[in-house]
DNA sequence: GCCAACGTTGGC
DNA sequence: GCCAACGTTGGC
């Protein structure tokens, strides 16, 4: 199983909307990036992400799950552009902030310090097992 | 709200 | 195919 990362504007998209859909997920549509799109072309069912709040936040809050692969994004006619479904999991017991993500040396190479920029990101087993247990949390 | 970083666009 | 201009992202 793979991990991934998922940023999200709280005011725009939050973990508590993501919640609100429950067991049947929502599109992470919206993405015009090739580097995230590709990203999100790779995943599996089953395969699991953190969620985080960018913008207003900074930290990752939840762990949710796909649950559909890539698929046209329903948001625009561009045949370039695909999405996946996510589900909200569990949340994070205590979550986990970029300045503690950044404090962590294990973590330097972790694209949410290394692309700041990029909005669905690969992470690897060993970032996942680090931050979920940095936030108390089942990995 | 600012601005640096970065991705995309489009003229040549 | 280069690269300047432009738009967007996201930490601060």
């Amino acid at each position: 199983m793979a991990y991934w990362l998922f940023k999200s504007e709280p005011d725009v998209w939050g973990w508590d909307k993501q919640v609100a859909k429950g067991a049947a997920g929502e599109e992470w549509d919206g993405v015009r990036n090739y580097q995230a799109r590709n990203n999100m072309r790779a995943m599996k069912l089953g395969d699991q992400g953190f969620f985080y709040h960018s913008r207003q936040g900074l930290e990752i809050v939840g762990i949710v799950e796909i649950c559909a692969e890539a698929h046209p994004d329903s948001t625009t006619d561009d045949p370039r552009w695909d999405c996946v479904d996510i589900k909200a999991l569990r949340p994070m017991i205590k979550p986990v902030s970029l300045a503690q993500i950044k404090a962590e040396p294990r973590l330097a190479e972790m694209s949410l310090v290394k692309s700041m920029r990029l909005s669905v990101q690969p992470v690897t087993d060993e970032e996942w097992t680090i931050v979920c247990a940095m936030g108390d949390t089942a990995p």
